[in-house]
DNA sequence: CACTAAGATGAGTGGAAACTCATCTTTATA
DNA sequence: TATAAAGATGAGTTTCCACTCATCTTAGTG
């Protein structure tokens, strides 16, 4: 589950092309390629969990061990390499969900994935930083509405459930998530606070007859 | 309440000098110097609050109508000015913390502060910008310490007023409402989406005996 | 092993933004 | 009004960072 996907590229090629006369197309990849890309990627995923999405690509090339023109090779803008740090974080994110929607009983499952993906914000500076400081209009969005979705479906079977409130809107949701991950990567924030601070929202959406 | 204090400046003069013999200590500011460093802070309170703190001081000067040297002059550096901004704003809500602490019902201080300030943070990208960006410990520490100390005497008498939960700690609230405030200068958040998600905060704070 | 194209390298380029300073302008006082 | 000091100006300096490209290196193939 935590190894990233090696097939997954930003050139958006999907199999391999065995005919000729594809200008354009996909190339195999290299095998000293393939690793360095994925040598980047892990560093600067490194680099931008603990410093931010303002970090050089200079420093994510030095973390990496390749030198920068090697960076700009393979992501050809420092959006592009923010997008696919993005996708990967996003795929992860979503693939647990499927798995939580499954699993888990109804009605708690949005409440283990909300607690999940705000622990994963304390860690990742990058989601929260992207969300918030660059635009959100990227290529990235279709992740995001991918997501949106999932956390939808959670939230309608919780209220179907009859753990959540009805009148409880996706949007607030969102919102709150949002939010709750942005305040998680201040200083001062541990696992304690963390946990109340979910606490009160949990009760917050809760419905009245399922309150603990 | 929406007028600047003229007499707040970053040289921590407190009154006039008339006596000499004062080395280092203020000067009392030519009459064009005097307008021209408020002219800078309303500007600057502007453009920041636009496009958060990121901006250029040159567009700052440009908006104010002076030279870039001049913004210099006042405040001798970026960060500098920004703090010169968030002793202000601090101190404007700090006052009508105050305010509401005499006046309003002592159970619902709480929440109609949080709702102030989370309103005031969707058009202000400064505030939350800085407490987020920007380290904070700078000298402002004391004016967040103030307002940090004036929400727990909000809360405190929420809690002896029996509205919120005894359990719920200043660091939750802290936490939840840096949060939020920085979720509401998300684009999409309108009026309508802030009151449904401060609404379910309020109901995760509120004591299950004062629940509507 | 030889060969070639894909890939790696890193000094160099361009631009943006914080900050400086020699020079000119304005206020306040005698 | 004359003068001196405070203040304003803006071109220039410095720093930093995204991005490029001519050149060298290496993986894969016959």
């Amino acid at each position: 589950m935590t190894t990233t996907n090696p097939s997954s590229g930003d050139t958006g090629d999907t199999g391999e092309t065995g005919k000729k006369g594809d200008p354009g197309g996909a190339r195999p990849l290299r095998a000293d390629a393939q690793r360095n890309r994925e040598r980047i990627l892990a560093a600067a995923e490194a680099v931008f969990a603990e410093k931010g999405p303002s970090a050089s690509t200079e420093e994510v090339a030095a973390r990496a061990g390749v030198a920068i023109g090697t960076v700009f090779k393979h992501f050809p803008t420092k959006q592009a390499l923010l997008q696919a740090i993005m996708k990967g974080l996003l795929g992860r994110l979503d693939g647990e969900m499927a798995e939580l929607a499954a699993d888990e009983a109804p009605g708690e499952a949005l409440f283990t994935f909300v607690t999940r993906m705000v622990e994963q914000a304390a860690r990742k500076r990058t989601v929260v930083g992207l969300l918030a400081e660059t635009g959100v209009d990227l290529q990235v969005a279709s992740s995001v509405r991918m997501l949106r979705d999932g956390i939808g479906t959670l939230l309608a079977r919780s209220q179907e459930a009859g753990t959540v409130r009805d009148d409880v809107r996706l949007d607030e949701v969102i919102a709150l998530l949002t939010g709750i991950c942005q305040g998680a990567l201040h200083a001062g924030w541990d696992d304690d606070l963390r946990q109340r601070t979910l606490a009160i929202v949990f009760a917050g959406l809760r419905a009245p007859e399922a309150r603990r």
